[in-house]
DNA sequence: GGGAAACGGTGCAATATTGAACAGAAAACG
DNA sequence: CGTTTTCTGTTCAATATTGCACCGTTTCCC
């Protein structure tokens, strides 16, 4: 019964397979991973750090699509049709990055099935979470999106982890996440402050459980 | 060179392979195909007609993610972990539908690596295009995604033809899709018809040549 | 240390969007 | 064929959202 095996992605047996053919890197707070319209040819591994990834509209306006932590991987645009990379990936943070050539995860999907259904149940997960944000865009105001927005930014829905505090986001970052401007993320934000949903001085603490709350009422 | 060949994700291929594993079925208009938070077992294909995938939320409000046509996919969720449908998908007119069970996918997967890359391409362009959806959202006016979404619906962008006129979509159905309300289609779906972006009396008539250089400027 | 850059709080007028209502036209159905 | 449902055009007041501006504070970098 193979299908009753666990399905988690795990990016330790994963790197142990590409063994040779990845390179680690580290990068700079701001450092350019790889950029809008690059060809793409390689998928890459957060081993320490944080990436985020953000695209440029021909009008100039600004979107973060995510925001990526240890163990994600991103980049995986480069294993369809040859293409070009639709976003901009860039260190948030002193990171550890992996590199892997999509020559070697091509070559591995073929030759070890396993894995190959790992990386499919892993695409899988990659869909359902876009969705999930292309939902929470359809159905709720921007009030609810930035909540949502601060719970899984604090780990809420990760394993069994509520993230104590972690990213340091900026309220401008926040608002190209949620789709809406920095006024209304700062409004939203003192807001959230004033119903005891958040602390914040200096660093952000998210009381998850009331947030989440929130959320859903 | 195996990763020069053709991507493209065959679905006769495929279906070929399938074989014996799936069952062909008509609906009639209206008729359910799977409901949101049933137990996700098995893959689709649509050989006639088309698909509508609908959520609704907590609070009842609807919104589409997308609309199939012939030779599409739907319901890859069922290849992650183990979970329930996170939509619902009906027929919006008599359609034909090939439902092919997980296991039988998940040992091809197994015993064809070429599938296997394949399929995973086909995944990868599908969380390209929802997250083109997503930031379409994000970055443009309900405006401008009423537009997107009325040049996709014409078959913009697949293949060699820019359908003729094909799916039958309502003003209700457009603004779930767009993410906006009734109201709000209508009143630019006049605009755009005074502005000759499209035609319609009865039936809609797509300018995909105007509409896409409105939509682009 | 000190200047520059980024960040956060706030106000505000111009727009965009919602949500509900009503009536006529078209389509589906028995 | 009539009736019931769905679809469309339209209105309108209440809200939500944008885009900008200004200013004090913090952070970063030389």
């Amino acid at each position: 019964m193979p299908s009753q095996r666990a399905l988690t992605f795990n990016p330790g047996t994963f790197l142990k397979k590409i063994g040779k053919c990845s390179t680690s890197r580290g990068y700079r707070n701001k450092e350019l991973i790889f950029a809008q319209g690059e060809a793409a040819d390689a998928m890459f591994y957060v081993e320490a750090g944080n990436v985020k990834l953000t695209v440029l509209s021909k009008h100039g306006k600004k979107a973060v699509i995510a925001i990526f932590r240890q163990g994600d991987f991103f980049g995986e645009g480069c294993l369809g049709a040859p293409s070009l990379r639709m976003s901009t990936a860039t260190a948030v943070r002193p990171s550890t990055i992996v590199r892997v050539e999509k020559i070697a995860i091509i070559s591995i999907i073929h030759d070890d099935p396993l894995f190959a259904r790992l990386f499919i149940a892993h695409l899988i997960s990659r869909v359902t979470r876009t969705e999930e944000d292309l939902l929470d865009q359809l159905l709720n105001s921007s009030e609810k999106r930035l909540a949502r927005t601060l719970l899984l930014l604090a780990g809420f829905g990760t394993q069994s982890k509520p993230h104590p505090a972690a990213l340091k986001v900026s309220q401008g970052t926040l608002a190209e996440m949620v789709g809406t401007t920095r006024s209304r993320v700062s409004f939203f934000m003192n807001r959230f402050r004033k119903m005891g949903l958040i602390d914040y001085n200096g660093s952000l603490h998210v009381h998850w459980a009331v947030l989440n709350f929130f959320l859903h009422k």
